[in-house]
DNA sequence: AGCGAACATGCAAACGATTGCGAAAATAAT
DNA sequence: ATTATTTTCGCAATCGTTTGCATGTTCGCT
């Protein structure tokens, strides 16, 4: 008999509903012979708590929402993996929205957020986010806010990110070891606040050398980055090192190489910020400065955890960066 | 002042709180007026109705849970972006749970499902399920179940899968047409179903044509696809076409091709079964069967809405397969 | 016998929203 | 003016669980 409630099998054994629920309990008021007839009725008639009366009950769902742009990257879902692994032993539940970049879909699910009283919501912002007053609602909701990744400017909020300074630091560094001169640089979004402090830090780094030369292309798709490398190499002044600030342009890149034949790391190097899955996924492997999605998940949960037991003032915290060698530079 | 409640809304107004429900949902029992005043107030209030307080009543989540071996998967991604995309105009959110290939989260996972009384899930089966019972629990609770992708042999259950018979045609037939003669296939784990499905249409399809040499290997990991390639392509014997029969497997055979610089497609020929997106990461494009996520979810998606309607009789439906020109065969 | 402590259980309110039914007030019909 | 009808609203129960407080019972002790 599925579906059983604390009231039936207060029926069947003619006592009160709040016996049964503290016997189940194992409350002390309780004598141990009701405890295990109780124990025992509950067994038979596969009893499972109502979770959405218990959340009723103490105003607290035990659910975490997570945001993103889009479910299907491979970043996000290191994180989320990382996310549901750890709240889970704590009794949590994920509830994942995607945003698809729209500002207004973002504003939409915070709403759906609001009304499942979530307990805390991980955001990482869309492309498109200037305006941040959906995000207050959260606040006076009493929903703590972590972002991660993506973070607004704003620092009256939890974030969490990627050390994406020293990640360029990193990057650039290992380009300058290597001796290289003439360094294609490609990024992303020119309105992501990841790609100013990527982009800044690598060039800063990069003009100790006077005597490099360094190019910066933009790519905000897989073809865009194919096609910068496919014009750059036809020129007689060939790149002798390849910078790429995110996966999306590692891959259009590689397509590039694959299809001009070029020798890596002999015709030219190549670097790039990821995860650390798809630089694994070339010959030869791609040498990189991780971003841990992961990681990143592991220390947005502990932020907030801290956030639910009450320490809701706003921390920015860093996962940082590690070099990790392949055979392309 | 966020948190707002009916009963709050009444007491300033001082009238009853089943007015307020009732003007708010725009009941004609309610006067143009008193309608305005609620919900004027609800506005300034930031009123939200409490999702948690509905559910109990109307005993309906809105909910669909997903189960899947693990995110970090491609495939998984793209089936869980279109249930997303799918169930969201009609108010459902997803909780999303993995069961990392263990049985006994498996089990774990469903009771949560339970206890949150979720209005239905989907399940990707993991590798190692042999036992159904906690599946069981799930209809006895009312909860409807839909099988995706790794679907139990039980046909009881709702399932929604891939159309591997045809898929593995498909590929073999393509590989007939191009007049390959020494084919290598390389399967995944054998313990799944759709392994097995698969295998034996590609061989029964080949083997029509008696001076084809076909070479079976299996490999789990990317490495062991590898490896195989690696040692395959070390004989004077070399295969002129290989099959993959997932992304997973393409990956390791395309790195060892990148790294034996073998030629494709004249040096070997290259197909697989795919969802579409690593295919494009290589030059030449691989050839490819669709085995689309996105259709899949979408397909499933729809057989829920059924279910949750109430036409609970099990069904299986496939998702036919496409066709789709790379560069690589 | 009488009184307090310890034990075991039940009552009822609360969480927030919904809804059938009844009742008061306002309007219409006779 | 009285009855009939409509409009407008409130009472109270319900969903399933939790919990402070009160009640009742059984001992033990003097």
């Amino acid at each position: 008999m599925a579906n059983a409630t604390l009231k039936k099998i207060a029926q069947v054994l003619d006592i009160s509903i709040s016996t049964v629920s503290r016997a189940l309990k194992n409350h002390p008021d309780i004598s141990q012979s009701t405890k295990q007839k109780v124990m025992e009725l509950a067994e038979t008639l596969e009893y499972e708590p109502n979770a959405v009366a218990v959340n009723l009950r103490s105003k607290n769902t035990k659910v975490f929402g997570i945001m993103i742009p889009s479910i299907t990257n491979n970043f996000y879902d290191s994180f989320i993996a990382a996310v549901e692994e750890e709240v889970k032993h704590s009794g949590y539940s994920l509830m994942i929205l995607q945003s698809a970049d729209n500002p207004e879909t973002e504003t939409e699910n915070l709403k759906i957020y609001r009304q499942n009283r979530v307990s805390g919501v991980f955001v990482c912002l869309s492309k498109e986010t200037t305006n941040l007053d959906a995000f207050h609602k959260m606040k006076d909701a009493g929903i703590p806010v972590v972002f991660f990744d993506k973070v607004p400017d704003d620092d009256t909020y939890n974030r969490v990110c990627l050390a994406d300074k020293d990640a360029a630091v990193m990057a650039a560094e290992a380009l300058l070891k290597k001796n290289k001169k003439n360094i294609l640089a490609i990024f992303g979004d020119t309105h992501m606040s990841i790609t100013k402090r990527r982009l800044n830090a690598f060039q800063e780094t990069l003009l100790i050398n006077q005597e490099i030369s360094l190019s910066i292309e933009y790519a905000d798709t897989i073809e865009e980055a194919e096609n910068i490398i496919s014009s750059y190499f036809q020129l007689k002044n060939q790149p002798d090192a390849v910078f790429c600030m995110s996966d999306e342009i590692l891959m259009g890149v590689m397509k590039s190489v694959q299809k001009l034949k070029i020798e890596v790391p002999q015709q030219t190097g190549i670097i790039t910020l990821s995860d650390g899955f798809f630089p694994k996924l070339y010959y030869p492997e791609i040498t990189y400065i991780e971003t841990s999605g992961y990681r990143l998940g592991k220390l947005a949960c502990e932020r907030m955890m801290e956030c639910v037991k009450g320490k809701e003032e706003a921390k920015e915290i860093y996962v940082n960066s590690r070099f990790v060698e392949g055979g392309s530079l």
